[in-house]
DNA sequence: CTTTACGAACTT
DNA sequence: AAGTTCGTAAAG
């Protein structure tokens, strides 16, 4: 097989039984460079049409010749860049010679606007500041995204603070408002706004200015006090020196953004200072404060902020006093009424062990009991008819005589086939026998299962010829005659593995209350973690209590009285 | 409708 | 070849 493969590679002639025949040759070979038309999805060798790998690299859209024959509108189409390289000379200089030449694609393309050389495309103006950033943030979503900045490049958008004002989806624009504002609050070093400006307006204050300066710039000479961007030669200029013009311009044009910002901002002249040094904010401190801070240490800043708390605490605790709490009062009845729960629940469980110990008693008691011979003729009664029922599990018919013991047993042979595990081991103090709990190695779970009705883990127990049934016997269904069944356990089909049904039936109730205090445990933590923050310290300062209208608040709170 | 992810055109 | 980023499908 291998030596057939690798003669293929030299000689194509070779033909498999059942090798599917490609191109014009119709020859098998598939290991050389191939084409594939777009109309008939035949594939051709490239040497057979003269048609070499690089070449196709530049198509597009490519049809075989058939194709074509048949229909002349197919046109092979090339990709716009080759395209281009291969466009005849003189539309090329006719395009190099045209100032407004634009060539709108996909993509940036590059514009000359009266000598202005910018870029521009569907999402960038070319004119506004993010448009003229050269560099990225590295700080924000999509810079971080990017793998120069270690990340895993799934977003691929341009930095934040170059999305275009003008053209740019206003989602990739802004984002994280908060972000922007620190990016351009670390960018214009000299600009400086107390804690009372509202950051907000700020930014809005921001975004007019950008989108206005855009505009400014389109709309022609007018002269403002904002410095225009320089118009920059490049035009036929050699690549190397055009770089370099780039960065100066880049250069020079941060520092005249620069320059625009901080006469902008004294112009706003709302008296606060934008120089560098501002005091600390600590108290009785004359200091200045640290750069991009309040203050001048931590320790001024902690200073400032307790004897906040001292100032403002002591007037919300009175504040809080001074009305009564509805929540305060419903979670205080809520808890009541857990309580209450909590007591009955106890009660019903100390019931259950009560039960739980008499049924064992009873059981130990049934032991004891004598088979009768006798009886197990009476058992063999009229009801030994033809009728049948149909088992629950696995629907074979069976004799009603016999069904009980027969579905029990059926159903334990398919329910042991499951896991019903938690992860969790069931830690309940106290309580004995409840959940079968044997570890499965394999799913690595505590089975949860009730214990006695575990047909998994733990078998019924062998039946000895000599035991007597004994389970209680009944009048009216549920009023017990003292008596107990004196049939042979191993014949008796009306009683079968009736301990395990009373076992379970307690240990199921059992269950249940533990449940019940579970919930109610719950419930109480709810409960007192929220009264404990209602009034705790953070919610003081955070929040405040205001009468806005005494007469209302005192009739409600009277009503409650 | 917005956000995320990704192929691919385009640039460096 | 590697990096950038646009348009859009898919997901939310």
């Amino acid at each position: 097989m291998d030596s057939e493969m690798s003669d293929m590679d030299l000689t194509p002639a070779v033909d498999g039984e059942n090798a599917p025949l490609y191109c014009i040759c119709r020859k098998p070979d598939i290991n050389c460079f191939m084409i594939g038309c777009d109309k008939c999805n035949e594939w051709f060798h490239g040497h057979c049409i003269n048609v070499t790998e690089k070449m196709a690299k530049a198509i597009r859209e490519w049809y075989c010749q058939q194709c074509q024959d048949m229909d002349p509108s197919l046109e092979i189409r090339y990709r716009k860049k080759n395209r281009e390289k291969e466009v005849e000379p003189e539309r090329a200089e006719k395009r190099s010679s045209t100032p407004e030449f634009k060539m709108d694609r996909r993509r940036g393309s590059k514009v000359s606007v009266s000598s202005v050389n910018v870029k521009r495309s569907a999402r960038m103006c070319g004119e506004c500041e993010p448009c003229t950033r050269t560099e990225d943030c590295g700080q924000c979503d999509f810079c971080k995204d990017m793998k120069k900045f270690g990340g895993p490049n799934r977003i691929r958008q341009k930095c934040r603070l170059r999305q275009c004002v003008v053209r740019a989806r206003k989602m990739l624009r802004v984002r994280d408002e908060e972000f922007s504002l620190r990016e351009r609050k670390d960018n214009i070093m000299h600009r400086r706004y107390s804690d009372d400006y509202d950051e907000m307006e700020l930014y809005e204050h921001y975004k007019d200015r950008d989108a206005s300066w855009g505009s400014e710039d389109e709309d022609g000479p007018v002269y403002i006090p904002v410095p225009r961007k320089k118009a920059i030669k490049v035009k036929h200029v050699k690549r190397r020196d055009k770089k370099f013009d780039k960065k100066k311009e880049s250069r020079r044009h941060k520092q005249k953004q620069k320059h625009r910002d901080r006469s902008r901002h004294s112009e706003r002249g709302d008296g606060r200072d934008g120089r560098d040094h501002r005091q600390c904010l600590g108290p009785n401190c004359i200091d200045a404060a640290r750069p991009s801070s309040k203050y001048c240490s931590e320790d001024c800043g902690m200073k400032l902020a307790a004897n906040r708390i001292y100032e403002i605490l002591p007037q919300r605790i009175q504040q809080w006093q001074q009305s009564p709490c509805i929540a305060e009062e419903q979670g205080k009845k809520q808890l009541e009424r857990i309580r209450r729960e909590q007591q009955a629940a106890r009660l019903r469980l100390a019931e259950m062990e009560r039960r739980f110990h008499e049924l064992e008693g009873i059981i130990a008691k049934a032991k004891q009991q004598v088979v009768l011979q006798d009886e197990d003729v009476n058992e063999t009664d009229s009801e030994d008819t033809d009728l049948q029922i149909f088992c629950v599990s696995c629907s074979h018919p069976i004799n009603p005589k016999v069904a009980l013991r027969h579905m029990e047993r059926c159903y334990a042979k398919y329910e042991s086939q499951t896991s019903f595990g938690s992860i969790f081991p069931t830690r309940i103090e106290g309580a004995t026998r409840l959940f079968c709990d044997v570890y499965n190695l394999q799913s690595k779970t505590y089975c949860k299962r009730l214990q006695v009705l575990c047909p998994e883990h733990s078998r019924d127990p062998k039946v000895l010829p000599d035991e007597v049934c004994g389970c209680p016997l009944l009048r009216d269904v549920f009023e017990p005659t003292g008596e107990y069944c004196r049939v042979s356990k191993r014949k008796c089909n009306k009683h079968y593995c009736w301990e395990k049904l009373r076992r379970a039936e307690v240990d199921l109730e059992r269950v249940r209350v533990w449940y019940k205090l579970d919930e109610l445990f719950e419930q109480e933590r709810n409960v007192r973690t929220a009264m404990t923050n209602r009034a705790g310290l953070l919610a003081l300062m955070l929040h405040q209590t205001i009468q806005h209208d005494p007469l209302t608040t005192d009739l409600r709170s009277n009503k409650d009285r």
